[in-house]
DNA sequence: AAAAAAG
């Protein structure tokens, strides 16, 4: 029988701790907290199965913060290790030790990619009370000899069976591999595939298994709807700006969710052009662009975040009214952690998915896998008019403005416009879209054309720039004045490196 | 078929 307990003083907590939790406004802890924290406390290793949302990171961040009270870090030696499938959610941890290690004086590092190797470094040197990583930049860091791993007294792998799905489960085991065997282990997973049991028999120790409810999967807080449309992309984008117009004030914030990173980024710069507060996340914008748009969006200077799967699980992001998936997701579970980031912490949510008729087969594996049908908005998809399946329509907004293939997009680092610099009527959004430049990152010739254009782009003024733009708007959008801006062979070109059809 | 993560 379990004894129930109702405040944290009772789970064996520092007094440092205590009280950096109750400033943080906490004084019941979740079920995962009160089942875990004692063991973590008496050097246990432990299997949390437990989705987001359950108060999970706290239950292995405040015990840690106790442990680490006693002894400290030694150069290029952390003493704790904790790993992250996406860069997001390594940043959250970071941010959950700051706040309930405030009366603390803990150096912390979070080794994530797309951003600087020297201040990473820097901190290792210091001596590292907490390592955050996502596992591919704790590898580098280790290969170049920043780091050594002897010395960690507590590893924690969260979001195990995500870990899996993106293929990291052969850096998991290298990067265990290299811990010290009397390490204390704390492994956390939503589900347990055999992949990821066999992983826990491997690294931990007789743990104590813990087992959390689900959050009702999609549970009766949310309200969900199909919503018919025709299965050209610009019907999708006109059918989900009705819907975001028909719930008008009752929508204080939403994710719209894509399929693919491109779609994120017509979708974005669409909403954009239609004058709504919208910004983007997915996960090949440079990641200053990624840490603004989502803290903007936590913050509510950011009504609409049109968003990848990466903002589809672990982001803690309260109190989001609403959710779209402008696609049906392929892989059924999606559905779930997409609609799962409304309708939390007892409040209502709504949930719309917009349906072609190709997604009816995705929609079946949806309805099979939460065991219900879903209902319809506004009538099934044999109610569609054949207008919703024409060609677009002529409104005479700018909405039909023709663009051609932008090669750039697909191949460089995007920065969309932060709201602040939302555009002015005259200006299109996709020129301030491009207007905040990314680091080159191909090799070679093109990629020194690109990064000097770049540079140049961003140390020019402001109104150099819209002047630019409008003129670039017509014929020669693309790469109209590169040829002037050739790095390295000073006024030579190579023939074969010059671009067929300039001069 | 796609996203994420090391470039």
């Amino acid at each position: 029988m379990t004894q129930q307990v109702t405040t944290f003083e009772e789970l064996g907590l520092s007094p440092k701790v205590l009280s950096a939790v109750k400033d943080a406004g906490y004084t019941t802890p979740t079920p995962i907290q009160a089942g875990a924290i004692p063991h973590v406390l008496a050097g246990k290793d432990v299997l949390g199965i437990a989705q987001t949302g359950t108060g999970k990171t706290a239950s292995f961040v405040l015990p840690m913060l106790v442990r680490l009270e006693r002894g400290r870090a030694r150069a290029r030696m952390p003493r704790t290790l904790i790993l992250e499938p996406t860069r997001e959610l390594a940043a959250q941890v970071e941010e959950n030790f700051t706040r309930y290690g405030k009366n603390h004086r803990l150096n912390i590092a979070l080794l994530i990619g797309g951003v600087s190797f020297e201040d990473q470094e820097r901190k290792l040197e210091r001596g590292a009370d907490v390592l955050i990583a996502t596992p591919g930049r704790l590898i580098d860091h280790f290969e170049r000899g920043k780091l050594l791993l002897t010395g960690v007294e507590i590893l924690v792998i969260d979001e195990a069976d995500r870990m899996l799905d993106m293929g990291f489960i052969p850096d998991i085991e290298r990067i265990c591999k290299l811990l010290p065997f009397t390490r204390q282990t704390l492994f956390f997973s939503a589900t347990m595939p055999p992949e990821i049991t066999k992983l826990t028999e491997q690294f931990l120790q007789a743990p104590v298994r813990i087992e959390v409810a689900k959050p009702a999967t999609t549970n009766e807080s949310i309200t969900q709807k199909l919503v018919k449309s025709g299965s050209k992309p610009w019907a999708k984008r006109a059918r989900l700006r009705e819907l975001i117009r028909a719930e008008g004030d009752e929508l204080k914030n939403a994710i719209i969710f894509c399929n693919r990173k491109t779609d994120v980024s017509t979708l974005f710069r669409s909403l954009v052009r239609h004058e709504f507060d919208a910004g983007a996340l997915h996960g090949d914008m440079d990641q200053r662009s990624r840490t603004t748009m989502l803290e903007n969006f936590r913050k509510g200077k950011l009504r609409l975040l049109v968003a990848s799967d990466v903002a589809a699980r672990g982001l803690d992001i309260p109190d989001v009214s609403h959710v779209f998936n402008f696609d049906v997701p392929v892989h059924s579970e999606d559905y779930v952690h997409r609609i799962g980031r409304t309708g939390r912490g007892g409040r209502t949510g709504k949930a719309f998915t917009i349906v072609t008729k190709p997604d009816m087969k995705y929609v079946q594996a949806i309805e099979k896998l939460i065991g219900q049908q879903l209902e319809w908005y506004d009538g099934d998809l044999s109610t569609l008019t054949p207008e919703d399946e024409a060609e677009e329509k002529q409104t005479g907004k700018s909405g039909s403005r023709r663009r051609g293939k932008d090669s750039r997009q697909s191949r460089q680092k995007e920065s969309p416009s932060r709201p602040a610099e939302k555009p002015a009527t005259d200006k299109p959004a996709e020129e301030s879209a491009a207007a905040e430049p990314a680091p080159a990152r191909q090799e070679g010739q093109k990629a020194r054309q690109q990064k000097a254009k770049a540079s140049h782009e961003a140390s020019a003024p402001a109104k150099d720039r819209q002047h630019r733009s409008a003129q670039d708007h017509g014929h020669s959008r693309h790469r109209g004045h590169e040829e002037k801006v050739v790095v390295g062979f000073g006024d030579f070109i190579p023939d074969f490196m010059k671009i067929p059809g300039k001069v």
